[in-house]
DNA sequence: AAGATTTCCAACCGCCGGCCT
DNA sequence: TAGGCCGGCGGTTGGAAATCT
């Protein structure tokens, strides 16, 4: 037998926003004589509302010990914290933060904190980096790229070097940057063999491990050093990239071209799925030269246009 | 200024597990 | 053991408020 609705439609309870008034008799009540058996709860607080719906206001709304007002970063950074353990577990997340109810920290996960992190380039469900070919469409618009307005690509603005640009801009430019990063180290397709770690691991490390406000762990040195397996071509460039699949005909680009532009290609491509593979002795100072030219813009527009037509041709096969 | 769109959150809904008889 | 009840939980929604065009 299934189960007996708490108030069924015919009972001709209220629904919908309280009132005052209704705020007001549930409180004197529970003040009066405690909280307990809910279902019986309305009739005897004079109240035409469901006993589920009662304990819903006062649990979410009415409670004295209720902590009102906007999350603080500590909250914030708790409820990330919290969720990457515990998933949508939102009762248990709410015992680690007085005065939050669960329905108060759903929705402030829903409407703030999931964009937040859907931004950064970070799931929301795995807490990891997004490798999906929208999401690097999304991170290349954001660094202010797009294949249909490399004219209006600003050079200056995309190194968050630049002292120029203000803090938040730096941090959003770092994290983008880390989660580039994440995805070249966390690709599948990625070979790490051949680690040969070089002691002079760059300024950009010096980022990664900054605590400049971030809220995820950074990759760690080993990480760094799996990318570092990847290699340079006798120009000193970044390569690495081969290309096995000869089905694609979308992917036109001369080999030599592939090599010469994966220094920026390389996260793209590997998200797209492509094979890297390593051939050379590993120079991690190298590739860091490489995404040092990606942050200050080394690299020519045409470069840019043809891999970002290619992924996003990829995208709409 | 006004209509359209988006954001936000209180409240609802249905399911589940635990307890009681 | 099964049925009934209750409280708790997580997903979803309706509509007010804010923002955009």
């Amino acid at each position: 037998m299934g189960r007996v609705p708490c108030c069924d439609e015919s009972s001709g309870v209220k629904k919908g926003p309280w009132t005052a008034e209704e705020d007001e008799k549930l409180m004197d009540y529970i003040s009066k004589h405690g909280q307990g058996n809910w279902r019986t709860l309305p009739k005897r607080a004079g109240l035409n509302r469901c006993g589920k719906s009662c304990r819903l206001r006062w649990t979410n709304y009415l409670r004295p010990d209720i902590k009102r007002g906007k999350f603080t970063e500590e909250e914030e950074r708790l409820i990330i914290n919290l969720h990457s353990v515990l998933g949508n577990k939102w009762s248990k997340i709410a015992t680690h933060l007085p005065g939050r109810t669960d329905n108060e920290i759903k929705n402030f996960w829903n409407t703030h904190i999931r964009k937040k992190l859907l931004q950064m380039g970070i799931d929301p469900e795995t807490h990891k980096p997004r490798t999906d070919l929208n999401h690097l469409i999304n991170l290349t618009h954001l660094l202010g790229i797009s294949s249909n307005n490399m004219a209006a690509w600003d050079k200056s603005n995309i190194n968050p070097l630049n002292p120029q640009l203000d803090i938040t801009t730096q941090i959003t430019k770092i994290q983008l940057l880390q989660n580039l990063l994440q995805i070249v180290n966390t690709n599948p397709y990625l070979s790490v063999s051949g680690i040969n770690h070089s002691p002079n691991p760059l300024q950009l490390e010096g980022y990664a491990n900054s605590n400049v406000g971030l809220l995820y762990p950074q990759p760690h040195a080993q990480s760094l050093e799996a990318i570092s397996t990847l290699s340079t071509d006798h120009g000193g460039r970044l390569c690495g990239f081969n290309n096995n699949n000869n089905n694609n005909n979308n992917n036109n680009i001369p080999h030599q071209k592939q090599q010469y532009s994966s220094e920026m290609a390389l996260p793209a491509l590997v998200s797209a799925g492509e094979q890297v593979s390593t051939h050379h002795s590993p120079d991690t100072s190298t590739f860091f030269e490489g995404w040092e030219k990606f942050l200050l813009d080394d690299a020519s527009a045409s470069d840019w246009k043809e891999i970002l037509e290619l992924v996003e041709n990829r995208n709409t096969e």
